[in-house]
DNA sequence: TCATGGTAGTTAATCGTTTTCTTTATTTTA
DNA sequence: TAAAATAAAGAAAACGATTAACTACCATGA
């Protein structure tokens, strides 16, 4: 059935040896040999196994990037920044959609470390490093992004999101908000409390009490956060700070629908999209993450460390900014 | 460094094959010597090897997808629908991004098909199926989905979208249209052409004549579709059927940015998305397709082809609506 | 006592490549 | 012309797991 190296030995009356040097270049074949193994394998429909040679060479050439939710359009970017970086060195990108789902998760990570990629960046669901450390080899390559992970011990690329919330927070309170609302993401993802905790730093700094009821706990892979608005609205808030993109929308729509008016009856900050016009017609302020330099540091850092395996860690920390709206 | 099955075999006194054995629960071995062999796994660290056991085995539970723009949220969608049916056979999915281009695709087919998963699911960018035969082993199972290409042979799951854009098409000129401009998708593609000729067809049959210049030639991956409904705008269109999902939403944000208002100033039939309401707020016409069904219906294609590969070919289609506005 | 059967484990072949070490044949050199 | 050098290709051992075939041991019953 399955045609091997074998095979076309046999046929071309060579050695396997000549056969596998013949396809990998790695040593001079005569023309003519060359020739009749190049024949064999035409008519016999070879196709060198990949597992083969993987399992024997150990060379893959091939990263994981295990993504919390791929229909983010913010992931959906990121995975092809990052695409494009490890394609410059003629590595492939295998993507795996956890749903931030901590199980599915560690499930993948495992499959993927236990010998099928080279090394794997990771959008993590989870809390802890060691959830992560107990199913991979000791030494594998891998690659935080975005997240932190308590004990995490491995390279990193994440982001500072905590100055771009305090300053638009701070902003809306100096433009006279005093009710302000705030729906918060995964309380578990690191990036989510460091959001929230922009927000109560800069509610207090400025002396503004937070009643708890002002926090909504929402998560991106929710069918709506419109209720956490509604809420909110019936608070009597004129200000609403959203954890994150997907929620954004989804809540810009649900004032558009209800014939609210952003920056006049209520005020939005909310998370954008490097590059993506989507909420211009909202002329609002948005913490925007630079995402395609999160992507290409991680892809960077993941060829690093397969390169070198043994080179200190590195953590870098890229910063969210601030973008205004002039009004 | 690496510590291999032999490694734990030799820790714990006894052979590869009671290890193994211990390990996949493949045959009795006493309490003792299973707890002997656990403890030194324990101690060793060892993990078995995946590519190790496919190599020898050939068992993945490993399908690809090979998916056209990760970052179009209908395609989003669909990997999780195809998803979670795999996951339902304990099978995994790898994702790979293809970004409409033809020879990432080819390498991309090939690299997995030679051995790195069971069979593959293609929305194919290609023209020819017999581009695809020609990198993949002769048996290798693969599902078409959502495109067909010229002399396929192999099962698919397809979408009809001939209906419905011929009745929305109808619809327009029956609403007094007359100048109607259509904007097409990558013309290589099937989808694209049907759609196209739906179009066309439509106006045929009530005698409007369609300049060349009311088909403005586009694609889900150029940044902005904008340059071509501002160029039907100028030509006097009234109406503009667009072919895909990710032109609509932009065309959507271009009208409401310049003030005009779908359904007055001008008449939009675009492509949603199943369950998603973002154009609820456009109260407009929209072609939508089956994703979920179709996704569904892809993921178990595979699956049985992995179980029977002698089967007779599969060749599903199924229909896309006309979401209608009430008017 | 010895065939019988059951139990717990070992041996060794195997999957498809790569690669090191040899071998054989041919050419060059002294 | 024999020895040395070179050229071309072959033989065989890995890689890590699975598994069919086999062995050693012990208990049982006639």
């Amino acid at each position: 059935m399955k045609v091997s190296m074998r095979d076309v030995a046999n046929h071309a009356g060579v050695s396997v040896a000549t056969v596998s040097h013949v396809i990998n270049k790695t040593r001079f074949v005569s023309p003519e040999t060359t020739a009749r193994v190049h024949e064999s394998i035409k008519q016999l429909g070879y196709s060198p196994d990949a597992i083969g040679r993987i399992f024997k060479t150990g060379k893959k050439k091939l990263v994981g990037f295990i993504v919390p939710d791929i229909a983010n359009p913010v992931w959906a970017l990121i995975i092809e920044v990052v695409e494009d970086v490890l394609a410059e060195y003629g590595f492939k990108l295998i993507i795996i959609n956890t749903k931030e789902d901590s199980s599915r998760e560690l499930e993948n990570i495992h499959l993927l470390s236990s010998g099928i990629v080279d090394g794997v960046i990771v959008a993590s669901t989870l809390v802890d490093f060691r959830e992560i450390q107990a199913v991979i080899p000791s030494d594998f390559p891998i690659v935080l992004i975005d997240r932190t992970l308590e004990n995490a011990n491995c390279d990193s690329v994440m982001l500072q999101d905590f100055s771009a919330i305090y300053d638009g927070v701070c902003r809306m309170i100096e433009q006279g908000n005093k009710k302000i609302g705030f729906i918060t993401g995964l309380m578990r993802l690191s990036t989510s409390r460091e959001r929230l905790s922009a927000y109560q730093k800069a509610m207090a700094d400025y002396g503004l009490t937070v009643e708890p009821s002002y926090i909504q706990y929402g998560n991106s892979m929710a069918k709506s956060a419109v209720p956490l608005v509604r809420n909110l609205l019936d608070q009597g808030c004129s200000a609403i700070v959203v954890s994150n993109n997907v929620m954004t929308g989804d809540i810009l729509q649900y004032l558009t629908n209800r014939g609210l008016k952003n920056g006049y009856d209520v005020m939005i900050l909310g998370q954008g999209i490097e590059g993506q016009s989507d909420y211009n017609l909202h002329q609002m302020d948005l913490m925007i993450q630079p995402s395609i330099e999160l992507g290409q540091l991680a892809g960077k850092q993941i060829l690093e460390r397969l390169e070198h395996p043994t080179h200190p860690i590195k953590n870098i920390v890229l910063t969210s900014t601030l973008s205004r709206r002039i009004l």
